[in-house]
DNA sequence: TCAGGTACTCACCTTTCGGTAAGTGGGGGG
DNA sequence: CCCCCCACTTACCGAAAGGTGAGTACCTGA
């Protein structure tokens, strides 16, 4: 079925957890409330190491649970954008102070970065 | 091996998440922050549903990740005491916000509470 | 002609997560 | 005497999460 997650709950933390539990939820959020808009291939490439199957599955969550936005435009390239709701936009606005604990958390400990996609230059040869 | 967890991370989000992601993580740290100490049998009546090696397993984690901390006394019925430290106070209000946006949906979606435990009497009969 | 990009779907497989049930060792209560 | 309580540990098992690699239908550029 997979429609709305939705409980019970112990709690709103309890809740917003369940909404957001995924390898890649929040890293897509926060992807979509860096950038706005995002086509799939964009969100795939802005996600180093992400297989297109969660990727779909988690838009497809998202969508469901009202905090993303999908768009298909009927051209022949496919065409699909991708951008928070308001709910979405408020859900990420929550994740702010969890996001700056995780960053002095992170300094903390040491933890390094994952390493980043080294050149989006166009084309390089083989 | 199971030692802190520790990246790579994407962000300081991705971060925080790790350290918090287990079914009964964010209810523990709840639980801790609303009775400040609590015994392992008071954290385990409290979350109706979790299961001894679940909640030990998670106990742990949150230790070495130093959240929570654990005092154990010499005593002939054994006895532990578990509370939060300076960072999982920390973590607990950054996760306030979230809490807020999750109880928010909840009324939203008509989301319901999981059902208490109906009456902690001390003792009933058979 | 042929590779590559678009946004997916599908089948299969492995890994991880979490639950169940039992055991531990001593003390206290009925 | 028997059972429960404390705070765990251990072995086992099923379910769920997530990864891999293939296929789809069409178009564009070299």
């Amino acid at each position: 079925m997979a429609t709305t997650r939705q409980g019970p709950y112990f709690c709103g933390i309890d809740a917003a957890m369940d909404v957001v539990s995924g390898k890649w939820k929040v890293l897509i959020l926060w992807e979509l409330h860096h950038h706005g808009t995002r086509r799939f291939a964009e969100l795939r490439r802005g996600l180093p190491g992400v297989s297109e199957k969660m990727l779909v599955q988690h838009l497809r969550e998202l969508e469901e649970d009202g905090l993303v936005h999908r768009k298909v435009y009927a051209e022949v390239p496919p065409k699909v954008e991708y951008r928070l709701t308001e709910h979405g936009v408020a859900l990420n606005t929550a994740l702010e102070p969890l996001g700056t604990w995780g960053t002095e958390r992170m300094r903390r400990i040491g933890a390094t970065k994952v390493p980043v996609a080294p050149a989006p230059v166009s084309r390089q040869p083989s």
